[in-house]
DNA sequence: GTTAGCACTCGACGGTCGAGAGTGCTAACA
DNA sequence: TGTTAGCACTCTCGACCGTCGAGTGCTAAC
């Protein structure tokens, strides 16, 4: 424990934080006593706790419950953890075996790896990235006179759609346009490319529906780009524990979720390495019970997302940790190796 | 009622099970004999649900309590249902709107629209396509001597990966590698390009990563269409249902929807048009107080794909009906377009 | 065939009670 | 001065009980 509290004040009110943390019950003198501090008998541990209650570390549901830890207790605890170095969970790696297709994917894998390892709820997100530029376009032929369109920027993100084209047009004038608008388009931004096409298009003419079909495919990307993107892993993993066993908590819980502007917000806050919100901390009523722990990983040059993991306050922080540390770093290797 | 019940007593079984649908309650004599029969006093009525309880429609949670529609009952209100023709759902297109970029997003898209619309579970799901040929094969130039590997079969679905390829490739070599490709392998299955490629990349050089990219990327994509793909949308709608206001039920109810091969039995059991399985004829004990709603819809040539929504046995099944049939529509008509 | 009336049943609700867990305080002890 | 045993006290929880009200089934009259 790192300040205000010292040596064996600070152990009692550890063990009591993880035998909360344990089992969610209020945890008494005598259980202290017996599995944690053989030595003392239960009306030591007693004095000792009724010191923590002054101090504002404990706190009794009702006069004949054992103790449960504040938020101020979790505090010191989070706060002694984080100074302390933790190992980082090897079996993170196991759960990114799966196709990967490209950022989206690598994301979305990452949610269910932590939200898998942690057995809580986890929540990843990747920064909006501004300003992409065109690095190349391309008119793959599909049967039946579809061809796809694929766009390539130049930090690596792909976007593709089904656009129709005259039936005439074989692989060869697929690629020869390919390459025309290429050479036009390589360098500009997306926003400049729309621009551009919107005069284009307006014209009508044979090959309208290609520039149509361009222009929309990087409104689209754009549109895509320009708002951080979100992905929630395990949401219902919240059921499994005792803090939402009321239907009622846990429909808000899951209504905070889905709504995204306050996961957003509090993923936003997420400074490196590694941030750890508390109940009240994290602003949010419905989440008063819960405790977020967020890591950022780096994407690319100067980029940095955030992944984080939402259980309640009573949560092993340290496994958590591990678990953060160990797909964060999974996940900056690989959106370094595809994408940087 | 189609049979084996007359008029007047249809009706009072009709009412109470469209009361019961309301608010969740069982339903007595004097409610049915106010709001719906109300030339009839409750007497009246209590000799009738007397009746239908002794013909196994109705039953009592006990003595003093209204009457709660069985099982049977629902079977007789949906058959009757079934029987008649019922409004397409009008704003199931406006969900459409978003980005949809191949099978999978119009999939996921409609999982969402359907939940949303009727408020419950919904289950889309895919055919597997088996024997898929190869129609055509691009490398798309990427930054930093990447290359986005696309495949396009000829039923128009699309994979691609990122591969590394040597840095000297233009997009013109990139091209005509394709083309090369293209040639060799257009028209064969994916099972067939995998045998080709592992001979070719056991060998090394230069483009083995290129060979070796394609033979993965064929197999994953078989891989991916050799079994049914399920999407699930609004799974925790289940919660605002007081059939689950039990934590219990709640977790028991997702973990079937995680664990997908029930959900997989359920809708391969759809059969055209609309199918409904309630309560236990589902097979599912955790589902056992719900009802699925299934309809098919139609892929390309031949090929059916299911959708259902989950919800208590105790569902307005005509809203349910015309959702499914709206949302079912719209999937043929998308897949119709983009992909056949 | 329908209905009013009435006795009856059963769950929901609120109150009471005893058991058990855990506390705080006090006094004795090292 | 710190530790501990002992004890009275408080509070929750489950069991039990009586009341209330909803809804039924039955009977007799229309």
């Amino acid at each position: 424990m790192v300040r205000g509290i010292e040596g064996r004040k600070a152990r009692i009110l550890k063990a009591i934080i993880e035998d909360y943390i344990l089992t969610a019950m209020p945890v008494g003198s005598r259980t202290i006593s017996r599995k944690y501090e053989t030595n003392l008998s239960s009306a030591t541990i007693r004095n000792e706790m009724s010191d923590l209650e002054e101090l504002g570390y404990l706190a009794q549901p009702h006069v004949s419950a054992g103790r449960v830890p504040s938020h101020k207790a979790y505090r010191l605890y989070v706060d002694d953890l984080l100074g302390a170095s933790f190992p980082e969970d090897g079996s993170a790696r196991e759960y990114f075996s799966r196709q990967v297709r490209q950022m989206e994917d690598v994301i979305t894998c990452a949610a269910h790896a932590l939200s898998e390892i942690t057995r809580y709820t986890a929540v990843v997100m990747m920064p909006k990235q501004l300003d992409l530029r065109i690095s190349c376009l391309q008119l793959v032929p599909m049967p039946r006179g579809n061809a796809l369109l694929v766009i390539v920027t130049d930090t690596g993100a792909i976007q593709d759609t089904v656009i129709r084209v005259s039936e005439a047009l074989d692989g060869d004038a697929l690629y020869a346009i390919s390459r025309m608008l290429t050479e036009r388009l390589a360098g500009r931004t997306l926003k400049e490319v729309q621009q551009m096409l919107g005069a284009y298009s307006r014209q009508g003419g044979a090959d309208a529906r290609v520039l149509q079909g361009i222009a929309a495919l990087a409104a689209q990307m754009e549109r895509q780009n320009a708002t951080d993107t979100l992905t929630v892993g395990g949401a219902h993993n919240i059921l499994n524990y005792p803090e939402y066993s009321d239907v009622e908590k846990a429909r808000a819980f899951l209504s905070v979720l889905e709504g995204r502007e306050k996961l957003m917000d509090l993923l936003s806050r997420s400074q490196s390495p590694f941030t750890v919100l508390i109940g009240p901390e994290t602003g949010i009523d419905e989440m008063r019970d819960c405790s977020v722990v967020t890591a950022s990983y780096q994407v690319g040059a100067g980029h940095r997302g955030a992944i984080g993991v939402i259980g309640p306050t009573r949560m092993p922080y340290m496994k958590v940790l591990s678990a953060l540390s160990a797909v964060g770093n999974t996940l900056t290797e690989m959106l370094g190796e595809t994408i940087l």
